[in-house]
DNA sequence: TTCCGTAATGTAAACGTGTACACTATGCAA
DNA sequence: TTGCATAGTGTACACGTTTACATTACGGAA
């Protein structure tokens, strides 16, 4: 593999200097006679020149990476706000790097030494967990950007994601005024603040009148199937299940169908996300409809902001609504 | 933000020279003397000191970053690949870069051109388009992997991915055994080979016996449920359906369902990949099982081949085999 | 004693870019 | 004529690494 030209070779063989190519590559055409223009243009091209972002980004002191970190990549819903941020970054010239850390903070920290090493412009985090590498982080720079799981108390950072609790009421409202029974709530891991809420949010919702019945969850189909085979053990009931997720609410759901019941006649089931595929392939599923596809203009928005505008913990709370479909 | 701390700054304080720092952090440490370790170990933990990637890429002439192109970010196969994929570099040390060229040459050789500024170490290209740019960077590097879709004639470089034929005469010699009349394949675009050859080897498969109905289609839920609906317009027939994509599968489903279609009392459909959540989503779904997981480590080992061993065509078939469910 | 090998460390030169600053040529006003 | 603004271009340094080569200290052999 030969060796790339460099901003020199284009100089050369343009008979020009290789401050005169830099301005060309920058922009700063304004301030070139025209046919230096053309021609360093066309040495550019027969060379095949590219300019080097890493010399660019050395020099800038600052790259154009964004490195978003996800606790699921299997999770639809994330696939959906990954596409979203991957598309908003494209539109102002910044590259997203998708990493995974499968919900383990060591991993995580280690994440977040590759993007400081790749001197990331920002760093998106999708469900973080909070470590003592990530508070130093946010203590030493400012890039830092979560997303759905608000950073843990102490922490300064912007915020992108939905109201988790009025959500999570909302969906208590609606069953106490349909008049529910056996209320059931499968709840994400309660250490999680995003999660939590959600909980706390449905709880206030349904108010004291009626007792709900609550399991801990992963945020997985797997988790979701073992808790709802769990729960749908016991027939005597017509239960009404509030998931703290789609995947969930899928686990659930092949519990059911595992057992041949009927939906919603013999089980009601509510999910979370209202990710893209449920149109298609779950077009029974009532769900909290978060709109994905919002959370990369916000995030590009954030990220784009001088950080003079930036007060550092601006929040953008996107609004949520219900899907009801055949499932409630 | 405070600019993050350099070689140099740990080096003076830790009282040696930048090279004995870098020795350490490129783990050359036999050759430094263990207290000379310690205190440049504590000295970077107290600057909280982690090496500059770009620094280090500019000097060794290549960066950690692997970029993938795929042709649509919204395919849940893709989706798979890619995770796979990020997972496998992760443990060879490097990052991926992902992103979406929604079947548009013209974005496509955007991003090969910023895949060449950011010296990324390797290309992969999932459905690559044929133009000129990728002739030519293909022809002037040779780190662009093809994905899923061989390069186009000419183009020399390595390909990971199923055999197309074997796989769609597989799909057809299991139609003529099962005796299924009024054959359909929806395949998808004639101009791209690999989704040709599944055709061709569909037909080869079915023989000359009986006629097959043909629709081209692109590989998308909406495009499957269009073609979809113009074939189940007729219901004089029962139709046995090859989907070129699972993702068309689900539209013509979709179809379907809305015409309160009975599967597969009424209608037969098969579809291509077999992703992730067809077991907890599409659990009726027949469709040709592809290892999207298995892309991951093959594409890493291709990388990590040193040039010389690499022969520039090495070309990597996976297995695929006939998932039956309850849509046959 | 001198010589030499070895272990541990330092010096300095790239890698590819952007830009402050310096420089030249030209046109125009005084 | 001189002075000065301006357009166009070049020079040279800095950004943070890695590594070939140089240097030093020390112990043992001759």
């Amino acid at each position: 593999m030969a060796k790339p030209p460099t901003i020199r070779d284009v100089a050369r063989l343009s008979g020009v200097s290789t401050a005169t190519v830099s301005r060309f590559f920058t922009g700063k055409t304004s301030a070139i006679a025209p046919e230096t223009i053309e021609s360093v243009r066309s040495a550019a091209e027969e060379l095949g020149y590219t300019p080097s972002e890493i010399g660019r980004s050395l020099r800038l002191a600052s790259s154009r990476v964004v490195m978003m970190l996800v606790p699921d990549a299997t999770n639809l819903f994330t696939a959906d706000v990954a596409a979203s941020v991957e598309n908003a970054l494209k539109g102002i010239g910044l590259s997203l790097v998708l990493a995974n850390t499968a919900e383990n903070a060591e991993k995580q920290d280690g994440l977040l030494a590759d993007a400081q090493g790749l001197r990331a412009r920002a760093i998106v985090l999708q469900g973080a967990m909070d470590t003592p590498r990530l508070r130093e982080m946010a203590e030493r720079q400012n890039n830092l950007i979560f997303v759905n799981r608000r950073p843990a108390p102490g922490i300064v950072a912007p915020y992108v994601g939905i109201d988790n609790f009025a959500a999570g009421f909302a969906v208590g409202r609606y069953f106490i005024e349909h008049g529910y029974e056996n209320c059931v709530a499968i709840h994400g891991p309660r250490h999680y603040p995003g999660s939590s809420r959600r909980l706390e949010g449905f709880l206030a919702g349904v108010g004291e009148m009626r007792q709900v019945l609550r399991f801990e969850c992963a945020f997985t189909m797997e988790a979701g199937y073992q808790q709802g085979s769990l729960l749908l053990a016991d027939r005597s009931r017509r239960y009404t299940v509030f998931c703290a997720n789609d995947m969930i609410a899928y686990g659930v759901y092949r519990a059911a169908m595992e057992r041949n019941m009927r939906i919603p006649e013999e089980l009601i089931i509510f999910g979370f996300d209202d990710n893209r595929v449920n149109g298609w392939l779950a077009p029974w599923l009532t769900t909290v409809k978060v709109p994905a596809f919002d959370f990369g203009p916000a995030i590009a928005e954030l990220i784009n902001e001088t950080p003079a505008t930036n007060d550092h913990n601006r929040t953008v709370i996107l609004p949520f609504s219900l899907t009801i479909r055949q499932s409630a």
